[in-house]
DNA sequence: ACATAGGTTGCTAGG
DNA sequence: ACCTAGCAACCTATG
């Protein structure tokens, strides 16, 4: 009898860490002959996520920091990467490698889950032994959702409680300090390139899209890829991505906060222009290098909610990213709905496109994301996202609130679209939980509680140099008017030399020009207010039969609402919102937007939030109605 | 059943 | 600089 020593595929995939890594404790207690370890670039990331040079960029730092310190430990080996997708790939390696190990850290998400599965069938078919860890979260998803009575997380005390049965926080496992060898890899098989048409990077690429020429990369040394590969512009974010960095500025940081006394204390006065160097680096730490554990120390409460929202994730399955079928969050008819796509009936699963219903708040929104708003402290922290990739987490509530229940009435999903391709430290667990908190779909709901965009930024930066820096039409504005310059004085622009004119969105950075505020901002919070207000009276939920045959536009009428999808904005009423060219016509009708006080949608079947999960007596009322 | 307290991180006016 | 009450009134957790 001969025995076989282990020889272990080590699948890197949002895990590019040696430190405090179960998965890859696992594999090493294996006492493997041979350990290949490897990256797969999946087509599902490259065509149907939206991401920027920025996030590409951040993300290919930290494979190549992880493969600079895998060759510190063992010169013959490196990260491999390869360019095909996981799912055709493994069957194949199986073949070629003879490995007898796979060996992974496992995800929360939907398509992880799926994609995994697949690799995992095809695994056990081949004789190959599939072990995987949880590591990325304080505890196991699924361990805390069991202990949860196999709901989701919905509260920071569910939680709590939840974490606190599943047990002690283990400690971080130390980075190792040897790698085997890797073995032969020998490439005796077809490559098979991306087979999706599908592209929704496509607008953002400058280059032809190299990614899936070759299976081993132009140099055939499966090296990281470039931004050029991906047939991306260079990046302008000055983070830069990594487990070595991100370790070293964790030092600091403690360091610092022992120095200042701050040990203890979680939370500084937050400062919007500082980065890398205070406590808020933790989110981007977070996304592929520092784990958890080691920041636990002095964050602990950020990352709780960052386990309260894959927790969530890890039950509800795909819908969690999204209103349709997701029973735990609202329905609220907001502007610019996703369009699902209709193919694909069994997940619904957005298509990422959405619907125009109300050309004026499709306006509103691309103002919002290209920061020309009018409202300058939201156009400061909308630049800074673009330019860095990175704003405070303050800075995400405001203009996610600003954007969703508490101004422009935009779809949360449109937002999250967003923030998922300009955050180099986007999760989606944490970007779709925190949009769904902050526009009180799920998780919050205390509407009333509207961040303003002249108030919030003040309470920090009264003079507003954050403003200054990432709006230099308004560098030399008195800080009387920074934050709202629709009230200065004629003398006091032509002092700070800024017009204010247009919308923003046609010139190319016209020097001196600020745009015009988009709207009133108090009376838009009013109307989203009371919007809300009969929202949650009418009180859908995403898995409602009413939401999904579209009956729900009647219960809003019946209540007359008119601020919701559909009904506003098709004529070009609003005095702001003219092309420029037309401006004299622009204010007949001006009253149109204002809703009529008066009955509420109360009365219609007031569905307590424990039926949500279940069909409710409002999904018997449609379904009579409907025949 | 019902009441009460609490909830990452709201704003404003007033002391 | 820092606190409080009032605003209008959401949901969850607990006894």
């Amino acid at each position: 009898m001969t025995i076989v020593k282990p020889r272990v595929i080590y699948w890197f995939r949002t895990d590019l860490r040696l430190h405090d890594s179960p998965a890859l404790k696992a594999a090493l207690d294996l006492e493997p002959e041979v350990l290949w370890p490897i990256f797969t670039w999946d087509p599902h990331y490259v065509y149907h996520v939206k991401a920027s040079s920025n996030r590409w960029q951040y993300i290919l730092d930290c494979q190549q920091d992880l493969s600079d310190s895998i060759q510190k430990l063992n010169p013959k080996s490196k990260l491999f990467v390869i360019r095909e997708a996981p799912q055709t790939l493994f069957p194949k390696l199986f073949t070629a490698w003879k490995p007898t190990h796979l060996v992974f850290e496992r995800d929360t998400d939907a398509y992880a889950r799926e994609r995994d599965k697949v690799v995992t069938d095809a695994a056990t078919k081949a004789g190959v032994k599939v072990i995987t860890r949880y590591g990325r979260t304080l505890w196991d998803s699924d361990e805390v959702v069991r202990k949860n009575g196999g709901k989701p997380t919905m509260s920071i005390t569910q939680l709590q409680a939840a974490g606190h049965k599943v047990g002690e926080i283990p400690k971080p496992i130390p980075a190792p300090d040897y790698l085997p060898d890797p073995g032969e890899m020998p490439i005796n098989f077809d490559h098979i390139q991306r087979a999706e048409t599908v592209d929704l990077n496509a607008p953002h690429r400058s280059l032809v899209d190299k990614t899936y020429k070759s299976i081993a990369g132009p140099k055939g040394d499966s090296a990281v890829e470039t931004l050029e590969e991906l047939g991306f512009p260079a990046a302008t974010t000055p983070h830069r991505g990594g487990e070595t960095l991100a370790l070293a500025q964790l030092e600091k940081v403690m360091a610092d906060e022992k120095v200042r006394g701050y040990f203890s204390k979680a939370q500084d006065k937050p400062s919007f222009n500082r980065t890398s160097d205070d406590s808020s680096f933790a989110s981007h730490a977070l996304r592929c290098s520092v784990p958890s554990t080691l920041l636990l120390a002095n964050h602990g409460s950020q990352l709780l909610f960052r386990d309260m929202y894959f927790a969530a994730q890890a039950a509800i399955g795909s819908p969690y990213t999204q209103t349709l079928n997701n029973p735990y969050v609202r329905f609220i008819p907001w502007h610019l709905p996703s369009k699902y796509d209709e193919a694909d009936t069994g997940t619904m699963a957005i298509s990422g496109s959405y619907q125009v219903d109300s050309p004026q708040a499709d306006k509103w929104f691309r103002r919002w994301k290209a920061g020309v708003t009018g409202f300058p402290f939201v156009d400061a922290l909308m630049r800074q996202l673009r330019f860095e990739g990175w704003i405070h987490h303050l800075g995400r509530h405001l203009v996610a609130c600003f954007l969703t229940r508490g101004g422009c009435y935009v779809h949360w999903e449109r937002g999250a679209d967003v923030f998922e391709e300009l955050l180099i430290d986007h999760e989606p667990a944490s970007n779709a939980g925190n949009w769904q908190w902050l526009s009180c779909t799920a998780f919050f709901s205390q509407y009333y509680r509207c961040y303003s965009p002249v108030a919030f930024g003040q309470k920090w930066d009264k003079n507003g140099d954050f403003i200054r820096k990432w709006v230099p039409e308004l560098k030399h504005l008195d800080a009387k008017y920074i934050y709202e310059p629709w009230k200065a004085t004629q003398s006091a622009l032509d002092d700070a030399g800024v017009r204010i004119e247009g919308d923003g969105l046609d010139e190319g950075g016209t020097e001196g020009i600020y745009p015009v505020a988009m709207f009133d901002f108090q009376e838009r919070r009013n109307i989203c207010i009371a919007a809300m207000k009969r929202a949650f009276a009418i009180g859908l939920h995403g898995n409602d039969e009413a939401v999904k045959n579209g009956y729900w536009k009647q219960l809003f009428e019946k209540a007359g609402e008119t601020e919701m999808e559909g009904l506003d904005g098709m004529d070009s009423s609003d005095d702001n919102d003219d092309e420029g060219e037309h401006a004299d016509d622009a204010d007949h009708e001006s009253h149109r937007n204002h809703n009529p006080k008066g009955r509420n949608g109360g009365k219609h079947s007031r569905s307590k939030s424990s039926t949500a999960v279940q069909e409710g007596p409002m999904d018997r009322h449609v379904k009579k109605l409907k025949t």
